[in-house]
DNA sequence: AGAGCTAAGTTTGACATTTGAACTCAAGTG
DNA sequence: CACTTGAGTTCAAATGTCAAACTTAGCTCT
């Protein structure tokens, strides 16, 4: 039973990721772009979000490197805009694993419908915490030192 | 390039964790939790969060099993509530901590003030996507299979 | 060249949520 | 018994969200 918090707010790179991440259309919109589904308004049709909320949170995503904005033109179709992945975008993948496998097993109660695979071994890919010998930790065997 | 996401939205559990976790207050609430700050007026201390959100959002908290609300009492002191994590709420270790880290990188282009470590062996802890033979694995490295 | 279509937005005004401040209420304490 | 404290509720004002209508630029078709 703790009264305050070891880190503070501004030192802490999770009140920092709540800004952005704390809110569902964004992390809706990154579930798309992950599927490679990356234009305006397929985005939309997927997930039924306002115009005016869907320009507002890529301007955001933009702003913090995680899309950005690219014109590329289709063959026998006029030039248009994606917006894919940046490097903080591509680093999100552990993010966003963790938690689609947390929803799938604590809100849907079910094996979730993708499932990701080493595409060089075929192996099932997963998200885990580990010690440096690789065998895995749950929280209760976590302790934290500060910096 | 695709025009639509191969799971609907219904079978997807990050979608399903968007409603939750989808916001700036149940992160920065469940941070304080896993740090051990569990009294509904040191989380508003610590965060600055106006009551009738802290008293909402516990309230789903509950709902969904990721806290459970206990009286308890301290010696020579009177009966209180505490917020705990409860099964689905330990079980978001991994989701905290990767998001941690990447706001830290990319955030706050820091490292991070807290830092994890394995209480038995004294090694640091990690988040890791990795295949069934533990190498680590970037998402260029995953390719997706549907159930 | 002009009309029409389409992707990617912006604007608008109604509706919902959030906010900070004031209030409540029950259980101890002096 | 008056006072404090933890844990909320209630309230009006500010802010954010929504659906629908509008805008704009670049093709395409004739």
């Amino acid at each position: 039973m703790n009264r305050t918090s070891p880190v503070k707010l501004d030192d802490c790179g999770l009140v920092k990721a709540a800004e952005i991440l704390g809110d569902k259309w964004v992390l809706m919109i990154l579930r798309e772009v992950f599927y490679g589904v990356v234009r305006f308004d397929d985005i939309r049709n997927e997930i039924a979000i306002p115009r005016a909320i869907l320009a507002d949170r890529l301007k955001k995503l933009v702003e913090f490197q995680i899309l950005r904005k690219r014109a590329y033109q289709e063959p026998g179709s006029r030039k248009r805009f994606a917006y894919q992945l940046d490097v903080a975008g591509m680093e999100l993948v552990k993010v966003m694993l963790a938690t689609m496998e947390w929803g799938d097993r604590f809100l849907r109660n079910q094996p979730s419908k993708a499932v990701f695979f080493d595409q060089h071994t075929g192996e099932p890919a997963e998200i885990k915490l580990v010690n440096q010998a690789g065998a895995e930790l749950s929280l209760a065997d976590l302790q934290v030192k500060l910096n």
